[in-house]
DNA sequence: AAACTAAATTATAAGCATTCTAATGTAAGA
DNA sequence: TCTTACATTAGAATGCTTATAATTTAGTTT
């Protein structure tokens, strides 16, 4: 079984534990979702899933989402643009987007921990949890520029 | 003067540099801006305003935040909810945002230049800036829940 | 100081992502 | 199989932001 795959199952085990139905749409959404390297928009997930379910709503799709959202199995990202994005990967990571075609790539780096201490410290918050989002060029976007 | 006197002057100079207009609409923009110690919204600004000039078009706010964005006076926030938040502190900085009341905090640390470097060399990107945000209950919150 | 012109403002319409609503359909247990 | 609470659907509605076209104006030129 490849890892997405596992994955998938794993979440659909955490999905019925939670007394939430598995549809059709909803499975497909979410094994979309898992099987998608990228960080799809909710229209993207909409677009690839027609052909299959030519007869769904965007509104399942969202409704589907906020589902995965509430139990924890995908975190969205906002940034600048217009539409949110959605992170099946859940394990802790960091994001760096190119500012020129808008990519998103994962990027691994030990949490910081320090600075949530710290932000404790001085503001008097009781910290949750944090973001860290690096923009830059891609590879890709780089090699454009040159030509 | 006071230091938002001084940034508000500042500003002026760095715009009429720049060749744009100083008009009175886009002048208490600019000064509203400079003096809130929170990170207004555009309709905030709006709303704040409409005394002063009663018929000001909701678009003249964002146009002038349009401009002072591309002239790179303020800095546009974005998070989960639905409407973008401006920045006028453009020295560098993080945010710690309540996840109850929603507000935003600014939040000094040493700027995270290892993890820009890291991520340059992991992913080959070209990187240009990054940002970080902490979340979690401001005092006021966690003082509420207690009650 | 008056005239000029490119830029800014205004009011309104339009666009887009997302949410809501009400009717219909269906997964999963009894 | 029957039942029912939950999901899905289509379409309307909402809210933020941008576009349009007419009017006004800041700042320069004469």
């Amino acid at each position: 079984m490849t890892v997405p795959e596992q994955r998938l199952q794993e979440a659909l085990t955490t999905l019925k534990k939670s007394g939430v139905r598995i549809t059709p749409q909803r499975h497909a959404v979410l094994e979309y979702l898992m099987q998608s390297m990228k960080h799809p928009t909710a229209d993207e997930i909409y677009k690839a899933l027609e052909d299959k379910f030519p007869n769904m709503s965007v509104a399942t799709v969202y409704n589907n989402l906020r589902v995965f959202l509430d139990i924890g199995l995908v975190r969205e990202l906002t940034y600048g643009d217009s539409s949110s994005r959605f992170d099946c990967n859940t394990s802790d990571h960091y994001h760096i987007i190119c500012d020129e075609c808008g990519k998103i790539v994962d990027f691994h780096y030990p949490s910081l921990n320090e600075v949530e201490q710290l932000a404790e410290q001085v503001t008097g918050f009781d910290v949750s949890n944090h973001r860290l989002e690096v923009y830059g060029t891609c590879e890709d976007c780089q090699q454009m520029a040159k030509h």
